[in-house]
DNA sequence: AGTTAGCACTCTAATAGCGTGAGTGCTAAC
DNA sequence: GTTAGCACTCACGCTATTAGAGTGCTAACT
């Protein structure tokens, strides 16, 4: 016999989804028969969650205790029962001014939003700094420091600012800063980042003649730098709100140090760049559904932010599987639009 | 009758704190006779022990178990019985390489500093940012983004780079530009940080005429930016070893909100100015001796480091009481000291 | 006076036994 | 398809018991 999903079971598996998010304790047939004021009896309902555990949806702690979803559960749940929060005028507008109090490099913007974002979910925040392979580098300037070292900037079209201390082999006259100036606008000002390599710094270093003892280094500093505005940088926020969830009780040293070494996150961030179906709705990975081990325990709900209209960065929470998904989404979802908009402001007018 | 301090006793306490430090458990009369291969019996020990409790320098867990060191008893066995751990010649080279590896902002060695000391400890660790008051303005940069916007960069003579983006009020035009840098030019550059404040910003105000709505906006940016290189940048890093420890197993949270809130470690380093007798030493606060209730439990180590002569910032680590000092305390002594070079390296040659 | 052996005592941690209650699965009747 | 009834399971909390480590004290010894 093929078990399928009827109404009812769906109406079953909703409300215990929702109130084991609620308590975080197993759900009994009893209980569950009360607070849905429904008019069949616990047998009844036992039956049909006898039905959703084989399907695949609840799992059991023990063989006495009430049932509790599983990751396929609650991914059931979130496709296709859930009943979004909607954000109301207030908090929209709290989380508004919030954001708005800061301003300046998008790093401090982002910062503040995983902050928010730490604060109103109780979980842990974390987001990338804009990436765009299109940018293009707008100014680059050298601040000279002492007679042998300078301070190379690089700005690009994204508005991102880097910059960076550079030690040279000979004294830094004003004759070089003049061939520097001069050299950066011929080969890299208006140009891509990724223009700026060291092939292309050896290239150059051939005709340098007796300059390159001062200007190798500093060539090599602006590749440097070009490579930090491509690398996306990881921003983590809240990670001890996580201890205050028990299901992290254990293993609260794995996933912490999980989050701490940004690469494997980067990769999932950049691997289900394929936004689900619906591109405006944020990316939900529950408990079992995470490639990475650590995260099997953990759901992650992360979205895209754009910045003028191309997708350029993440914002994402991470916290047990049994979380508010109802709520949190919506917020998470209010939260990367208004990131996009700010750093798009930031940029083209 | 009164208690004093016995040679012997000394090597008892000594011993009791090195082993308790290694094992994290109360130390007994008979295990302690053993590992001392002392020529008394465990009686004449346990007297001993019950004169170092009346002392306040042990205490019992209860009244059926070994003995742990108080706070005091910690205090007595740094300051006067710990047998400072020397780092090897490989260690003190491995330190250096990954801290070379690094080259730039401050920041950058500072949260590499951090890296380093979270795992050579097993702590957590704190650093902070270049503190410089006689910090003089080396450079001031305005970069147009768009019509009405515009980055400002500001760099200190103590090496401090910062930027924020800034919006005004009508477009910024090239005469604007060239007024600003004139303005700045002979207000601020060269001179001390704090002399760029709000009160100045107004009575430069007064005379811009027309130029108010395009200059005010930039001014006060760079009034940020000159507070934000005074105060001082708290970096914070492997705060999750702290849950290696089981001293933290049930309030690892307060700990590490208490961490997070960045002014009250702030405070403690202001605090204690005064370096205890020798200055080349670093200051420790074991458990009770700590202000603030959340660290009673803790010890901090924490040190200045020096750049051209002049205190700048602070280094420490925050762990349980139980921590090997004599071991940590020279290690952090190293680091600081390492890490005054490279930054004074970076400023003045 | 300092040291020691001896001994009763205390307290923790580990273990086992037991009852309770929530929750289940199954069956037979509706 | 639904329900009542019932035996069964299992975690949890409580109590008792035991073993062991360690103590404090006393009386004897050097």
């Amino acid at each position: 016999m093929k078990l399928e999903m009827t109404e009812r079971k769906e109406r079953l598996l909703c409300a215990i989804v929702e109130k084991y998010i609620e308590t975080g304790e197993p759900i009994g047939s009893k209980a569950l028969v009360e607070s849905l004021g429904m008019s069949v009896s616990s047998a009844t309902v036992r039956n049909e969650m006898s039905d959703l555990v084989s399907m695949g949806y609840l799992e059991q702690p023990h063989t006495s205790a009430g049932r509790i979803p599983s990751s396929a559960g609650y991914r059931y749940y979130v496709d296709r029962l859930m009943n979004k929060y909607e954000l109301s005028q207030n908090e929209k507008r709290v989380i508004e001014t919030q954001l708005f109090k800061v301003s300046g490099e998008p790093q401090k913007i982002l910062e503040q939003a995983g902050n928010i974002l730490a604060e109103i979910t109780n979980c842990a925040a974390v987001s990338t700094t804009p990436s765009d392979e299109s940018a293009v580098i707008r100014r680059i300037e050298l601040v000279p420091i002492g007679t042998k070292t300078a301070m190379v900037v690089i700005l690009t079209s994204s508005g991102l600012l880097k910059s960076k201390v550079c030690r040279t082999e000979a004294e830094i006259t004003l004759d070089m800063v003049e061939s520097f100036y001069n050299m950066t606008m011929t080969h890299f000002i208006g140009k891509n980042v990724s223009n700026m390599n060291i092939a292309k710094i050896q290239t150059l270093a051939v005709s340098l003649g007796e300059k390159f003892f001062v200007m190798t280094p500093l060539l090599v500093t602006l590749c440097d730098l070009a490579e930090m505005t491509e690398r996306t940088e990881l921003l983590l926020e809240g990670q001890s709100n996580l201890l205050n969830h028990k299901e992290f009780e254990s293993n609260a040293y794995e996933i912490m140090e999980f989050l701490r070494r940004s690469e494997p996150l980067n990769q999932i961030f950049t691997k289900n760049v394929e936004q689900k179906s619906d591109k405006f709705s944020p990316n939900v990975l529950i408990g079992k559904e995470n490639l990475f081990r650590e995260l099997q325990n953990s759901s992650m709900i992360f979205s895209k932010y754009f910045i003028g209209g191309r997708e350029s960065g993440t914002l994402g929470i991470i916290g047990p599987t049994r979380i508010d998904y109802a709520r949190l989404i919506p917020s998470l979802k209010f939260l990367t639009d208004i990131v996009g908009t700010i750093l798009s402001d930031n940029i083209d007018e």
